[in-house]
DNA sequence: TATGAATGAGAATTCATTCAT
DNA sequence: AATGAATGAATTCTCATTCAT
């Protein structure tokens, strides 16, 4: 009568979102399979079976933080694509934006990082599978703009230029901390400055003839 | 007093190794906590219990499959150090050594990679974060050296830098096929271009001064 | 840090009462590591992991029993120990005691005598050893001073006595039963007649010239 | 082809011996069901499987260890009977042979108190329950023919004094330590003394009375 | 909204025993 | 006489989920 998909009734949705916001940080913490729904009700202050007043199934939970999480990304990235002419522009507001989730919702991207592989197995998550591939168009326009643009070396492998940055902006969130000696920003900033000039000392050339 | 006599001293044996191999795949693939033991027994055909003729835990099959691997990933970076007196030549090897370990050991390297966070948290495995220190101690080694030495920039966070790299470089793990397009060597290369030279064209002026 | 709210303490339950009740006949009955969770569960009529929605495990079943009968035993030796001043009274009341428990308690003074040997071993059960201690001071205490009053014979030796008492008291528990001939009373006048005048007729001499 | 009841075909019963001796060891301290057979093939310096060579079954090797120790035992009492004629001999013969069996085959022993009531619920070993019948005859027609004689009291109740006796003779083995202060012999002699003549002080009408 | 009791399907692990070599 | 690999049945325990109150 109420299966998958479709939310339970919301009621107070102030309460679920508390409940969500506990689970969430439970998941990034200790992985979503290993928490345990009666960690997430112990960490609420109520009994296990409690829980499935609120959500039909602990699955439910992370696909509705999922969700969530995707969604509002997924808004930022298209704001800058419409927004942004310049691809160096672009990139640097994707890098910024991304440090941003990472500094805002670190458990959604915590969660997003370490289970999406996992639960995207599953059909009920093959929306990770589309958004994923929309973030790589993203991307990979922005990129090929630029190197066609003389902005960017033109001898890039766009797709491995794309997984290299992905795969260091987003595995931030692993040792990232709010209360770090850097903020959010100025890692963004940071990490631009290499992947735009490199950590190398003028004269690319050496590595280039080796 | 008595016990472990018979315990599986991890005593080689072709058919342990077999097993141990089989169950490094599994880990990488599904997860360890996602594996079961079972998992394992099926895919060597014999009966769960059986696994324990060789293995005292599920766990130990872990610790054992992580201390090979980073006894010889750490093997490798020493013997870097040791004959790379050039940060350039030095940082180039580092790379090369990830990626051909990405490339002969992908299972371990995954398992590393997604599991040691969790794992870390147990005494048993304490000796991850030993091995952590040390390889970050090799990596900003290298770095500060380059640093001083005029061939990486002076303005370089050294600490973020070292992250950066390790996140980007480990990661290709997760998406890295041997039988891709491109060799893990070749993957090598590129990463470094982008590293030392950055993707951007010429004039580095721009960002620094925005 | 949040280990255990949800966590079955101890409180006190009918359930629970009635749970452990039955656990604690069929340790006394088969011996503890004989008697499965599924025995257990059996018989009160539900499946095995629905005893784990009452107590974190079979060891904290026994854990609960010996700690109830020990404090309850402790309690009545205490209470003789303060209102009893002659040496013999105390005796007769201990011994008393001691029978009303095997008559009261069964299946506990069983598991007491049967298992505390191999639990004490556990750090979990340490307090069988300490109760022990304390249980050998109130004996050897009556003994000595009886001794000393002249109302025990002064050539004793105390501990081997005690010993003796104690072995023989409880070690009852194997044979007893609510439905024989003898109630716990009538057995425990039996065993003081026999401690206190022996079962010789009359000249003690004999044996010690020998 | 070769179940149940009879013997391996008995080989080098040196190391039949051997290893009956040491799983006796291990029986005694840890408990029949405790012991595991690799915990006895560890003690002998073999691999589980190879005890197999020497016992069916972990069963036979308990019931080899009792049946060899009952059939001395028998022997020694049998003896008794026929040789003592006098009941307080007999009773002092009989409480002497069985501290000597403590201090002899102090493993035996223990095996046998703590694992007949037990075992002797198989077939295998209904023999435990003819021997306790057998032994319980002969103490108990010691201790009527004594009462007959005027030796012992005649108000006792035969079968009560008979379990006082064999409960607190048997049980030292729990405590007995070959190296301690006191000989089995000694031993034998104290509790003989308060079995005969009582830790009380003369008049012997102040209880009774009672 | 929540509790408290339970289910049911597995999970890891143990262990006596077998057997080819 | 022993090894080494395995079986198979049982054991303790876990956990998402259900449901009457």
């Amino acid at each position: 009568m109420n299966k998958g998909k479709q939310r339970k009734d919301s009621g107070s949705s102030v309460r679920r979102a508390q409940l969500l916001g506990l689970a969430a940080k439970l998941f990034a913490e200790r992985g979503f399979r290993s928490t345990t729904v009666r960690d997430i009700a112990d960490e609420a202050g109520i009994l296990s079976g409690s829980l499935y007043h609120h959500f039909d199934s602990k699955e439910s939970m992370v696909d509705e933080i999922l969700t969530d999480f995707l969604d509002e990304l997924f808004g930022s990235y298209a704001e800058i694509m419409r927004t942004q002419t310049d691809p160096r522009e672009a990139l640097e507001a994707f890098v910024l934006v991304s440090f941003e989730a990472i500094e805002r919702r670190p458990s959604d991207v915590a969660i997003y990082q370490n289970e999406s592989a996992h639960l995207a197995q599953f059909e009920r998550f093959s929306y990770l599978a589309k958004r994923n591939a929309e973030f790589r168009g993203y991307w990979t326009d922005m990129l090929n703009k630029g190197a066609a643009d003389g902005v960017f070396r033109d001898d890039l492998d766009i797709e491995l230029t794309y997984r290299f940055i992905r795969d260091t902006v987003w595995l931030a969130v692993r040792w990232y901390r709010p209360d770090g000696a850097l903020t959010a920003g100025a890692i963004a900033k940071e990490y631009l400055a290499i992947l735009i000039d490199g950590i190398g000392v003028g004269d690319r050339k050496k590595l280039k003839e080796a």
